[in-house]
Order: structure tokens, then sequence, then C-alpha cells
DNA sequence: ATTTGCATGTAATCTGTTACATGATTCA
DNA sequence: TGAATCATGTAACAGATTACATGCAAAT
């Protein structure tokens, strides 16, 4: 699906950047729904470059050190958008491990069950807590033509994601002890 | 990590099963939390028998059609009860190309990105009413020592996670109509 | 000087999907 | 007798992680 693909060109089309740039966007930005490290970004970038959709300048840093500035290409922005525009159908329920833990977790002494459940919840506020201080960055809606509205949408999204996840752990746990 | 293996562990350690079988339960059971198709479930088996966690019988279906009816070893439970209660660390968001597209829908056209998210919408709303129909049959909170209780608390855990999906969807919807 | 962060790459391995391949059983 | 389902496997490929490998720049 060149899924990682299209996540690089949506944001070489925001912003040129060098590839350590784009990867710090998956740590941070983009975080809350993709992931890919270096390893798999630098030869996906060279891979789209030879595909004439992105090009890049080369920048020195200091006096020696080389960094490659990529540009997203007339191409590049072409088939971005084509993928963007494209219905896609609704995927597979991504795997989750906890909830697969959850389903066998009758196997487990009630103490053991209840503390898998415990450990989990605290967890899963803390990552609540830390997106709510995020979102406190935004002092109001961006404007719906920015980029910055999509940051705020997927922000939303993960901070109702954890409440519902906290919210099911408690109900879990609720059972459990009944 | 081998999650498939411990998959495939806790539901042959509710029950003894073919392949077939163990297929049929991602398809059903496990499908809000975990996949896996034949291809990848078959040498997995074949993996497991050779390090002594499962050992199979041969059953005659019919006149010739060899299946093999597998069984957890005490090995494989000792292994999968491991698993179970070894405590682990909250994983990676998982990946979600829906969000990915949200996150760049400021460079759509506004009637395009209202038709990704109604697309989206419906959907959600039609995996929700599939899986309220599904909890009809639990006419009553099952017995927390019982493995249906496990299948209680996932699907609980799905419908919330289909509801939180829905509600940010069509906040989603409201503010690009603001 | 030393540590942290910037910067780029490859290799080996693991996990998962799609396609290839075959054949029996059951039900209409 | 034909279609759907049961039943089991392998091969090729795609996607992603962990480890290996190097070296500069900036700040303390």
């Amino acid at each position: 699906m060149r899924t990682l693909k299209y996540a690089l060109l949506g944001l070489l089309n925001q912003q040129s950047m060098t590839g350590y740039q784009l990867m710090k966007h998956f740590e941070t930005t983009l975080r809350e729904f993709w992931s890919a490290n270096h390893s798999q970004i630098y030869p996906e970038l060279k891979r789209l470059t030879e595909e004439g959709m992105i090009e890049y300048e080369i920048e020195i840093s200091g006096t020696v050190l080389e960094k490659k500035l990529y540009t997203i290409t007339k191409a590049g922005r072409e088939s971005f958008l084509e993928w963007l525009s494209c219905d896609a159908p609704i995927g597979d329920t991504p795997k989750d491990v906890f909830r697969l833990r959850v389903f066998y977790s009758s196997s487990l002494p009630e103490h053991e069950r209840l503390e898998l459940l415990e450990n989990h919840l605290v967890r899963h506020q803390a990552r609540l807590n830390h997106l709510k201080n995020n979102q406190k960055k935004f002092d109001c809606i961006p404007d719906k033509s920015t980029n910055e509205f999509g940051d705020y949408l997927v922000l939303m999204g993960a901070i109702m994601r954890e409440e519902m996840t906290c919210e099911w752990i408690k109900k879990c746990i609720d059972l459990c002890k009944l």
C-alpha cells in the first residue's frame, strides 16, 4: 500500500525537510497514528527520489557535514493528492496485545488479572494527561485551511481514544470486582 | 515478540482444535484485536509442535481427509501463562491510515474533506451496529471465571472504541462545517 | 574533553500479506 | 453435479524492527 510513501510526501508537501527532520515528525506530530524509524525512512527517501516524487539539494552544516534537504516534486504532489482523495475502505481493526491479554485473562488468578488492568490504566491515564497538555498549546481552534487544523483534529482524536481506553479498563476492573 | 504464538496457545488452552478451526477464531472471536490468515497459522503450528508447545493427533474426516487436532502441552501452558502474567509495557499507538488522511486533509478541497469523513462515519456506524448485535447474544454478564467473560470484556471494548470513533468523526465534521 | 543531539546509511531478521497449489466433504 | 466450505500446505513479496556502523556539531 506504500503508506510510508504518502506519509513522507504529505510532510514534504507542507515543508521541505531533511530525513532527520522527517524522522522527528514521526516521533512527535505523527506519533499518535503512524511511526517509522530512520532505517525505514532513508531507504524510502532514496526510492522516492529514484521515482521522481522528491528531489534534494545538499546543504552544508558547519564546515563539512552534508545534509540532504528534500523537496516534493510536481509528480510527488500529484501522487499524494490522488492518494488523499481516493476513497479507501475501512481497514482491519488494528492488532492490540493488551486486548488479547484481557481476552485470555480468565486464565489468570484474580489478583493478577486486576494487576494487569490497573497497571495499564495508570499508563493510559499518564498518556492522556500528556496529550491534554499538548492540547494547551492551541489557545484556539486553528483555521481549517491551515496545516495546524489537521494537527488539532488528530490530537482531539488521540485524547478521545485515551479517554475511551481508560473508561473501558475501569469498567473491566469493576466487572472483575463484582 | 511471538504474539501469534501466544494467541494460538491461548485458544488451544481453552480447547483442542484443528488449524482450520483456529483460523476461524481469528475471523470471529479475535477479530476485534488480532488477525492471522492460514498461511501464517500453519507454519506457526508446525514450529510450535517442533518446540514441544503443542502436539497433534490425526483424525479422519469422511473416508480419507486427514485433519490435525492440536492439543496444548504442559510446556505450552506454562509458556502461555508466563506470557499472560508478565507485565508488558504499553505499546506504540497503532498505525491508522484514516487518521493519517485526516491529518493531511487540509490539502483537500472542502467537499472532498467532508466526503472522506462522512464515508468513514457510515462505515464505523455499520460496524458499531454489527457489534451491538453480537452483544445481544449475551443475555447476562458471564461469570468471571469462564472464557466467555473475556469475550464479553473485549466485545464491550470494541463497542466503546467504535462509539468513540463515530463521535470523533462527527466532531471533525462539525469543525469543518464551522 | 565529554556528552547530547544532528545526520545518514546498511544488514539481518521478524512479521505479515498475497498468491500459488491441492484436494476432500457436504449440502442443495 | 456444482458450489460452498473444510482442510492443509508453500513461495514470493512487502513492511517493519533491531542491530550494526560511522562521523560531525553544539553545548556544557
